[in-house]
Order: C-alpha cells, then sequence, then structure tokens
DNA sequence: TTAGCCTTAAACAGTA
DNA sequence: GTACTGTTTAAGGCTA
C-alpha cells in the first residue's frame, strides 16, 4: 500500500540545514541563469526601477564626491569597541524581525527569495568584509567607548573605498543589465564567493568585526577567503589606494539631529521594538512585529528592547538619556557611523529594488491569470495576511508593511478566487486541496511535483540556486530521482549515476552523503515507480511514470470545503490552507518566470481548470527554451520510460507512452514533440 | 483521531 | 575484508 504512493517531498530538517554550502558549483553544462530571483524582468523596467536606478546613480555620484573630499582624510586611530557579543546581521534582521531560522527560511522562501535575501546578504557582507580588512589589518579599526571617534586610516579606507566602488560597478552593472532585461537581479561571482562562503554564523561574526569586536581568527580568514578577485563585474582585483571613504551623515540617521523624546513613558522594550518592523535594526531575539507608534510617542528609532538599535550595536542603555548620549558619543559622526549607515542605505536599497521586482512580478503574474487587469496595482494595497497562517505572517513580517510581498501563497491566487469556481473548477480545487504545505510550523512545501511537477520548471530556474546554495530542494527524494532518471539521455540511470546527479545539481547533497543517500536507495526500492532494470552497463533505474502517476491524489472536484473558501475567499485569510499552499507552489515557479507569459487562451481555459498545474506547465513551456537545464525540458518528465512488464491500463491512449517492458528506454522525441507531452496531458488525465 | 505520506535510520544480504 | 548495491523494517513527524 504505502509502497505505491511514492514520495513527494524532501522535508527540511532542521538539523541539516547549514545555511549555504562552501562547496562550489559543478559544472554540467547547465550554466543556465533562471536560478536569479528575478529572471522575469526581459527588458521591462518598472518605474519604480528607473527610480532606483536614479536614486543609485545619484548615491554614486554624491560617494564619489563625498570620497573624494574624505581623500585626504587622514585617521590614526585606535580605539576600543565596547559592542555586545550577539549580534544578528542586519540585514537577517531586516529579513527576519521574526528571529526566523534559516531553515525555516528555506522552506519559507521560494528560491528566488532566498537567493534574493542572500545578494542582499552579500552586499551587506561586501561592506562588513571591508570592515574586516581595515581591521585585522591596522588592528586600528576600533570604535570607543566613552568618547569614540574612529578614525580609518588611509590604506583602511582605500580598501573599503575600493570594496565600495567595486559593490557600485556591480549594483550599476546589474541595474543596467536589468533595465536591458539581459540579465536578472542576481549575485554576482563575488557575491556567489560570498555566498557560498559564508553562513548566517558568519554574518554575525562579520558583523562582530564591523562592530569593532577584536579581529577574530575566523573572521579574517572568511573575509581572506572571498574571492573578491574573481568579480566578473570589474577587474578590480587588487586594493589600490584610493581616496578615502568619508560620507557626512547630516542626512543620516545617526540620532545627532533626533530629538529623543523621554523614555520614561515608554518602556525601551515594548513599544520602542515596534518600530523593528521599519527600522531594521538588531535585535537578539525575536520581537513581536509592531505598530510605529514608537515614533510618533517619541521613543527611537534606534532604541529598543534597553538597547541600542544602532546596527551592530546593542549597547545597554537604561533609559533613553542614556541611550542618548550613548548615541552621541558612540555613532557621533564619523567614518564608522558613516559607514554604517552606508551598509543600511545598501541593505534599504537592495530590499528596494528586490521589492520593486517582486512588486512587478506580481503584476505581471495577475495580468496573466486574467485578475482585474484594470485594477490598480494589488500590492499598493496592503494586504492582511495575518489570518493566513504562520507562513504568511512570515511574509509580512519580511517585509515592510503594506508594501507587496514576493507572491506569496496567497497574494497571487486571490484573484483568480475572485472570479469564481468557475475558473478555478475541478482540478484545480482538488489538486490545491490536496497541497499538504501548510504554513505553520517548519513549513515543507509538499507535494510540489505531485501537482504541477515544478520540479522540472523550478530546478530548471533555480539550477544555478541549488547548485550553488546549500538549500535543501522542496521535492521529494522520489521525485528527485525520477527526474535524474528523465533526465538522462537513456532515461536510466545506475545508482551511482543518480548519485551524482543530486552531487551535480545541488549542493545540499554534497554533504550527508550516507543519509540522502541511502534515501535514495530506500526510494528506488520502496517505490514501484523506479524499476531496475538488468543492462549492459550492469542494473540501471528506471521510471514507470504509470506508477508514477498512480500515486497522484485522486482529484476531489468540487470540494464543498474549497469552494466555499474560493468565493469567501476575498480576503486572504480566508482561502483555504491547502489552496494556498498549492498556489505559493505555483508562485514559486512564477517567481522566475517572465512577467508577461502569454495569457491563456479560451482553449487553454481548460487548461486552467487544472489549476497552477497549468500556470507552472505555461510557465514551462515559456522558459523550456530558455532552460538553464542542458539536458531536458521539464517537459520530457511525463514521458515514461521503458519499464514494467505490465502495460498499465491508465492513461495508455491518452499517452504515446511506451511501457513496454524490455526496452532499454525510449527514443527520445522530438523536442517539440516532447512540449505536447509536457506534465500538462499528464496531469490532466487525472 | 486515523491513515497515508515522507524521511531517516538501521539491519541485512548479495556482489564486485 | 571492504565498499557498494539493494531490500526491508521501524520510527517519527507531518498532513488531509
Amino acid at each position: 500500500m504505502m509502497v505505491e504512493s511514492a514520495s513527494e517531498t524532501i522535508r527540511t530538517t532542521p538539523s541539516n540545514q547549514n545555511g549555504v554550502s562552501s562547496l562550489s558549483s559543478q559544472s554540467d553544462g547547465g550554466g543556465g541563469r533562471e536560478g536569479g530571483s528575478n529572471g522575469d524582468t526581459n527588458g521591462e523596467i518598472s518605474p519604480v526601477d528607473l527610480l532606483h536606478l536614479q536614486q543609485q546613480q545619484a548615491l554614486q555620484a554624491a560617494r564619489q564626491f563625498l570620497l573624494q573630499q574624505a581623500s585626504g582624510l587622514n585617521s590614526p586611530g585606535s580605539n576600543e569597541v565596547k559592542q555586545s557579543p550577539v549580534q544578528v546581521p542586519v540585514s537577517m534582521a531586516m529579513m527576519s524581525p521574526q528571529m526566523i531560522t534559516p531553515q525555516q527560511m528555506q522552506q519559507i522562501l521560494s528560491p528566488p527569495q532566498l537567493q534574493a535575501l542572500l545578494q542582499q546578504q552579500q552586499a551587506l557582507m561586501l561592506q562588513q568584509v571591508t570592515y574586516t580588512h581595515t581591521h585585522t589589518h591596522t588592528h586600528t579599526y576600533t570604535v570607543v567607548g566613552p568618547s569614540p571617534r574612529l578614525q580609518l586610516g588611509s590604506k583602511q579606507l582605500a580598501f573599503q573605498q575600493q570594496l565600495i566602488q567595486m559593490q557600485q560597478l556591480q549594483q550599476q552593472h546589474i541595474l543596467n543589465l536589468q533595465r536591458q532585461g539581459l540579465v536578472p537581479l542576481q549575485p554576482t561571482a563575488a557575491m556567489q564567493s560570498l555566498q557560498q562562503a559564508m553562513c548566517p554564523s558568519d554574518l554575525q561574526q562579520l558583523w562582530k568585526e564591523v562592530s569593532g569586536v577584536p579581529s577574530s581568527e575566523e573572521a579574517l580568514k572568511q573575509a581572506e577567503g572571498l574571492d573578491l578577485s574573481t568579480n566578473s563585474s570589474n577587474s578590480t582585483s587588487a586594493f589600490p589606494k584610493a581616496a578615502s571613504a568619508h560620507i557626512p551623515l547630516h542626512s543620516l540617521p545617526n540620532g545627532q539631529s533626533h530629538t529623543p523624546k523621554r523614555d520614561s513613558g515608554y518602556p525601551s522594550f515594548t513599544k520602542a521594538d515596534s518600530g523593528d518592523d521599519h527600522v531594521p535594526l538588531y535585535s537578539k531575539g525575536s520581537q513581536p512585529p509592531s505598530s510605529h507608534h514608537e515614533e510618533h510617542a517619541g521613543s527611537h528609532p534606534l532604541y529598543g528592547h534597553g538597547e541600542c538599535k544602532w546596527p551592530g550595536c546593542e549597547a545597554l542603555c537604561e533609559d533613553m538619556g542614556q541611550f542618548i548620549k550613548h548615541l552621541n558619543n558612540e555613532h557621533a559622526l564619523d567614518d564608522r557611523s558613516t559607514a554604517q549607515c552606508r551598509v543600511q542605505m545598501q541593505v534599504v536599497q537592495q530590499l528596494e529594488i528586490q521589492l520593486a521586482k517582486e512588486s512587478e512580478r506580481l503584476q505581471a503574474m495577475m495580468t496573466h491569470l486574467h485578475m482585474r487587469p484594470s485594477e490598480p496595482k494589488p500590492f499598493n494595497q496592503p494586504l492582511n495576511l495575518a489570518s493566513s497562517g504562520s507562513l504568511l505572517k512570515r511574509d509580512s513580517d519580511a517585509y515592510p508593511e503594506g508594501l507587496p510581498h514576493p507572491p506569496t501563497s496567497a497574494a497571487t491566487p486571490i484573484t483568480p478566487l475572485r472570479q469564481g469556481p468557475s475558473v478555478i473548477s475541478s482540478s484545480s480545487l482538488h489538486t490545491h486541496s490536496h497541497s499538504h504545505t501548510h504554513a505553520v510550523g517548519p513549513i515543507r512545501r509538499r507535494n510540489s511535483d505531485k501537482y504541477c511537477t515544478p520540479i522540472a520548471s523550478e530546478l530548471a530556474q533555480n539550477c544555478e540556486f541549488y547548485k550553488n546554495a546549500d538549500v535543501r530542494p522542496p521535492f521529494t527524494y522520489a521525485s528527485l530521482i525520477r527526474h535524474a532518471i528523465l533526465e538522462s539521455p537513456d532515461r536510466q540511470l545506475t545508482l551511482n549515476e543518480i548519485y551524482n546527479w543530486f552531487t551535480r545539481k545541488f549542493a545540499y547533497f554534497r554533504r550527508n552523503t550516507a543519509t540522502w543517500k541511502n534515501a535514495v536507495r530506500h526510494n528506488l526500492s520502496l517505490h514501484k515507480c523506479f524499476v531496475r532494470v538488468e543492462n549492459v552497463k550492469g542494473a540501471v533505474w528506471t521510471v514507470d511514470e504509470v506508477e508514477y502517476q498512480k500515486r497522484r491524489p485522486p482529484k476531489m472536484t468540487g470540494s464543498p470545503t474549497l469552494v466555499k473558501n474560493m468565493i469567501s475567499g476575498l480576503g486572504f485569510g480566508s482561502l483555504n490552507a491547502s489552496y494556498q499552499a498549492a498556489l505559493a507552489e505555483s508562485s514559486l515557479s512564477l517567481l522566475n518566470s517572465p512577467p508577461l507569459v502569454t495569457p491563456p487562451s479560451a482553449a487553454s481555459l481548460n487548461m486552467l481548470h487544472v489549476g497552477h498545474d497549468d500556470v507552472s506547465s505555461t510557465v514551462e513551456q515559456v522558459n523550456s527554451n530558455g532552460s538553464c537545464s542542458p539536458t531536458l525540458s521539464p517537459q520530457q518528465y511525463s514521458h515514461p520510460v521503458h519499464v514494467k512488464e505490465e502495460p498499465t491500463e491508465v492513461e495508455e491512449d491518452s499517452r504515446p507512452v511506451s511501457l513496454l517492458a524490455g526496452v532499454t528506454h525510449s527514443l527520445p522525441l522530438p523536442s517539440d514533440e516532447r512540449d505536447l507531452e509536457e506534465d500538462l496531458p499528464t496531469e490532466e488525465l487525472e
């Protein structure tokens, strides 16, 4: 019984999550860029993007000017830093105010989102590394306790400036490319190196370094390990001395111009914290998201929980007065504060860019799905996702309130629901209802391929991501094995080849080999859909597609619950959780899809009825040509390979599937033929 | 609450 | 003897 049901999803095991793998990606000819989180701009640039671009350019110009101004700045300084040891990367603090663990982040966020997050962290790290270098090289870069006046040496500043310039070049380059639609927002080579080399703990360590904590060997190694010279965006491999970086803080929130209110009426750990959502700052622990009262109420956005929220600080301040004193002393107008502000600016910019892109993507998705094309951008309105469960809660927390989120589970799908059950009839309902991904607790994106074979599209689109990031793929072993086998030219693989495929495609599977290899073997033996065939080269494993399809759940056409939820689902929170999850799956694929996929024609309405499966399929069609996967288009999946002795009665005539026993392998179909046989038809057969 | 699904771990046997 | 391959069982967590 259970044997017939193949697994669908690989559950994320917290103990196995280590952030980013340091393993280098293996070249499999993929070279795709679909892993980018924003592969959907495609030549279109929104006004928001333009605005950001302008801001970026203006910022760079200002920096250049300021850097020149500061070139003469020489600052010998050997100060001591008094920093709290426990710190959280500011980017993490921003992105996960609820202190979502990396594991949860992996589960919650789609690969593009994860990648975007990593990118933001990398951008931040680049600057942090700057500090680390300067600090470790001269041991003079520290901050003061009582009378802090950080002075950077000219060499340090030169190094820092160089890195900043590199960043600027990178960003500008990316922006230009994005504007031209040539490239999605994607980490540069250096960033990817960082991504591979860094884990959250490293980030914390880096921040400690940035904050002035006496240099640590680990951080130094991390910083030195970064292959900044490989940056493809610029050729700067060395760090020539340059003008010192110095950015005035006049306009920066260093607290000087801030008129702190009395703290008496504002317990530092209540209201003050509420600003965390909007003022990304450090926080040791999870803090409840909150309102913006604090600023209006007189508390300081840099003050909360009885401690300074200045990035990297966390100095304890009993009251507001002490905090103000601390602020003026520790975070006065100096290079360090300037640099930290710059870091924060970068973080904000990255978030804004990402936000704009995600918003644009959402718009395109909704347009594609025939959702109120005339209606204003939905993300301009705050989405009340509070009742949608923790998953949605997470998304709300991760993004500024009232701002659009990346297509979360509920955001995208909501509109089709409004259109009534007719659009979402039968299959879609049932399929979605079978999505088990529930937002609560450890988010598991289960059954992803069960409904739309997103493994194909997602892997195709995010192959680079999975290849480099130590993120567990949200698919079951069974689906991955199947994918690997079907991806092979002969649609048969030896066990070792399956192993190799896993390690080649996923950084995650380059470790804990004993565990997952055992699981692979276990799945091969357990599931009927995997057929062992004695071959010339020994035993090879093939896929019995019929068996694989068999294990799919039956349709639940017209599920009363779902229909009810759909009809009443004008609010995100009212959506059926399963449906949301399924839609989230859909969003995953859409995330990296071009923003303007061909709207479904009238003839394709029956595709719509299969729900997001078809959306994914559509996306796959769009992306199949440019797929990062060199081997096959996701549509090839549905091709059963030779297998199984007994021809299955199911779907026989629907699919030109050869299930003859003993056939070594089915001849690869021409690509166009394969396209006709992609997952969609397969899905519809159910 | 239950059954099914999925993962992980482990034991065991056969083979190179 | 070791490593690999393949099968099987069990346990635990999650979800419908």
